[in-house]
Formats: C-alpha cells, sequence, structure tokens
DNA sequence: CAACAAAATATTGTTGACAATATACTAAAA
DNA sequence: TTTTAGTATATTGTCAACAATATTTTGTTG
C-alpha cells in the first residue's frame, strides 16, 4: 500500500494517485478486482475453494470486504457459494459451456450488426491490420502470437457496437467462458485457419456496412468456435494432450 | 441436524419449511431477494437512496448481510454504489434504455430461434391461448388484462428456448428495463393491437419451427417496442399524462 | 439577510468477536 | 481392518463497536 519512499523528497502525483484510489474504490472493489484478476487468468483454478480468512490475511483486510467481494462475484458468475462451506471458483461444465457459447453467438451477432453500422474508420483500420498479422501468424501456425490477436479483435468491434450495455454482457459472457478451462485446449493451432477466414469475412462486411451480414458471421462465427472445440474434445486425451501442449509451446 | 424436538410432538410441515429456507438460504440472500422485489415492484423507486441501518432495521438483520445483499444488487445492475455516500436505486436514462433495448433484442432473437426448433406440444398450446386472450384484451383495449399476459408469453418461450445461461441474462436485461420507470407510460392501450399481431406472427413461426423466422421476427418485435416507446415520450407531456392515465386505470 | 466556518449529527467503511455449522481427527466397537 | 460415534478443530454466518467520511445544523461575520 505504502508507495510513499521516505528517501525521495517530493511524494507528489505518484503518492497523490495512491491517495485518489482509495478515495475512489472501497477495499470490496479493491478485492473484487484481484480476485477476478486471479480467476480470469487461472492463477485461481476452477473448482479451487476461497477461505476467507486467508484471502482477507494474504489482501491484509478484514473477511468484511472479502465476503462483499464474494457476493459480487457470486453474481457475476464467476463463483459458485455454497452456504457454510464456502465458495469456490466456478466451474463451467460442458454443458453449460455450450449454452454459454450460444449467448455469445447473439450478443457477438449484435456487435456485428452495430459495428458495421457505427464504426469509425481508425477503428476500421485497426481491425485490417489485425487481420493482416493473424494471416501472418496462421501461415507460422503461431498459437501464442494469435490469441492475443483474437482477443483485440473482438474488444474492438465490441468497442465499435457503441453500445455499453451491450458490452457489458458480452465482457461478462466471455469471462464466464474463460472459466472453461479445457476451452484452452481448443486454442490449438488446428482452428487457427479457419477463424483467420472468419475474420477477413467478418472485416469486409463490417466495412461494407453491411450489418445484417457482419451479424450474421460473426453469429456463425462464435458457433463454429464452439463446434471446433466440440471436436477437439472428443479427439480423445491423447490427442488433447498434443493439441494442449501446442499451446502450452 | 437434530430434527428431535423434545417438546413438540409432531414437528409439523410449517416449521420444517420455516427451517428449509434458513438451512438454504442466508441472511444476505433473503435480504437480496427481498429488495430485489421491492425495486422491481416500484415499491422503491428509482433513484431512491438505501439507508443501511434503516434497511437492516426493518428486515430485522444486522448491516453485514445488508452490505453484502448491496454488492449482489450492484453487480446485477439494480443499484449503483456511490462511494461514502451510499448506494441507491438505479436510474435508468433514455439512452441507457435504449441500448438495453438492443441487448434485449439480441436475446429475444435467439430465444426465438431456440424456441423453433425446442418448443414441446404444451408449451405451444400454451403460447396460443396467451395470443388467444391477448386479441380479446387488444379488441377491449384491456391494458390491464394485457400486460401479464405479454409477461407470461415471453416467459414461456424463455422456457421453451431451453437454455438456462441464456435465460438468466434475458432475465437480468427485462428487470433492469423495468427500471426505466417511464417505459411504463409507453405500455398505453396505443401499442396494443400492433404487438398482438407480432405474438401471432411469433407462435406461427415458432409453429412451423421456422428458427431463423421466429428469431427474426422476435428481433424486431422488440427493436418495434422500443420505437413505440420513443413515439409515446416524444408525443408531449400532454398526451404522456393521458396515456399513463389510460394505464393507471 | 446571505455567506461562510465550525461544530454536531448521521451514515458509510472496516474491523474483531462471538455463534452456528461443517470438517478433521481420535478412539471404541464390530 | 473397517465402521462409527464422539470430540476437537476449522470455517462460515452474524453481529456490534469503532473509524472515516459525508451531511446537517448552528453560529458568526460581512
Amino acid at each position: 500500500m505504502s508507495r510513499t519512499k521516505p528517501v525521495q523528497p517530493a511524494p507528489t502525483t505518484a503518492h497523490d494517485t495512491a491517495i485518489d484510489v482509495l478515495r475512489e474504490h472501497s477495499l470490496t472493489t479493491l478485492v473484487q478486482r484481484e480476485l477476478e484478476r486471479q480467476i480470469i487468468s487461472g492463477q485461481l483454478e476452477a473448482g479451487a475453494k476461497l477461505n476467507e480468512a486467508e484471502i482477507a490475511g494474504e489482501l491484509r483486510v478484514s473477511r468484511g470486504p472479502v465476503r462483499e467481494a464474494f457476493r459480487a462475484l457470486d453474481q457475476s458468475g464467476l463463483v459458485r457459494t455454497e452456504k457454510n462451506r464456502g465458495v469456490f471458483v466456478r466451474q463451467v461444465s460442458l454443458e453449460e459451456a455450450y449454452e454459454i457459447y450460444e449467448v455469445r453467438a447473439a450478443l457477438d451477432g449484435l456487435i456485428g450488426r452495430l459495428a458495421a453500422e457505427r464504426i469509425l474508420p481508425a477503428q476500421l483500420q485497426r481491425l485490417r491490420e489485425i487481420v493482416k498479422r493473424m494471416h501472418a501468424a496462421s501461415r507460422a501456425l503461431d498459437a501464442q502470437a494469435y490469441f492475443p490477436l483474437n482477443i483485440e479483435f473482438h474488444a474492438i468491434l465490441g468497442e465499435a457496437a457503441g453500445n455499453r450495455a451491450l458490452l457489458q454482457n458480452y465482457q461478462r459472457i466471455v469471462n464466464e467462458l474463460n472459466l472453461y478451462r479445457r476451452e484452452v485446449i481448443a486454442r490449438s493451432t488446428e482452428s487457427i485457419p479457419a477463424s483467420t477466414k472468419d475474420h477477413e469475412s467478418i472485416v469486409n462486411a463490417v466495412a461494407k456496412g453491411d450489418g445484417a451480414l457482419a451479424g450474421r458471421l460473426l453469429f456463425e462465427h462464435v458457433l463454429n468456435g464452439r463446434e471446433r472445440l466440440h471436436r477437439v474434445l472428443q479427439s480423445g486425451p491423447a490427442q488433447r494432450a498434443k493439441a494442449a501442449q501446442k499451446v502450452a509451446t
């Protein structure tokens, strides 16, 4: 917490911003964000039990704020609460993931539709550059380079849609899907070429201002991703390990 | 655990259920539900400040569970929190309502698409009956009878879609829209005939199993509703009061 | 009387303590 | 050895007190 370095003569902006952080955010918010980060990043893995006292101790706060953060995380679908037993990082089953994919498809479809109508030239330019880099990563079968591009691609589109309520719901859904750890497996290099083609078509539709087409393409893009996941999961443990290894490298 | 009541010879059902309620739900959950109910019903009106101590006193609990419930409600979009100032029933602006309508359209579109594929004969039968009653209410311009039918109609469709994740997100969105108090105004008798026609077309598409059509119709149905709202709001204070009165009666 | 300053009050933020429940452990019996 | 009952420990649920911050009231000054 104490960013105040006694050595430094001028406790200027650095100190002020630290104060501002505490002025704006309560301990509950800080705890919530930190746990969110740990869950999303996989640092806290699915199914893990969150011990109130332990977390409170690590973050140097009392159990109150931790419990409040738990309620928020529960509502946002990142953890599940069992009365008198504790809270656990949510495990998303295959069936749930399937359902969530459908919801994401609908929201992404809307994003495409709106983005095609409202996107700014600068944003379109960024999309084109990303697709270009995706092609390169695709040719090199470089998953490590591809996935951040994929995330950025959808982030730009979400932004371009210009609908805060939509973006908020979308983000929550995407977070939930990321809980489905096995999804990582699906992020094998196999799906990259097809996915890249999808992205290119989407950008073209958006560039044309064809909202209906862009919406449909994005809708199908998400469901295609779901099917790719399905196929990888059915390919058996051996291939799965292999696919996962490709990613891990 | 000890169900053995030395005094009572027959630990009756009423008592058992009360015990079960406390076994399953924490005070936080109870507070959350009660506040949800009051907000949705309008008993707590938009913008109202929620006083921790006051609510805790009314519900006979301490402030802890109330604060936890606040965090959950905040996350679900029903209240807004200002640090060191308190929590307030969320006020949804016209702009926000517009955005939320778009999200609802997308989700309702998905509901239509899925319901057309998965609906059960019994559910379809219920939909047909509702539409029949809607026609009656429409002819009589009976808003009081119409609106519950409308709610039930969409509830059945949501159920028929058979996607829990979807239904959950849908419900949250609808709750948020209900915070837009002025929406009530839009529920004037004027929109009933058009809305009824929409519903009839939707049922037909669902009955045919035409998911694409049902989805599109529901998507447009929601956006039509938004436009009807827009028109009523632009019709000026006089007409607005008149329209509201029609509903209130 | 208006505007400002300062005290008094009310409200939220945080903490630690206690109660209720679940889990882990130990020992006795089959 | 396995099972089970009972006990000890750990963890969650709830509460009340304290600290920090906002709001209101009061009083003073121009």
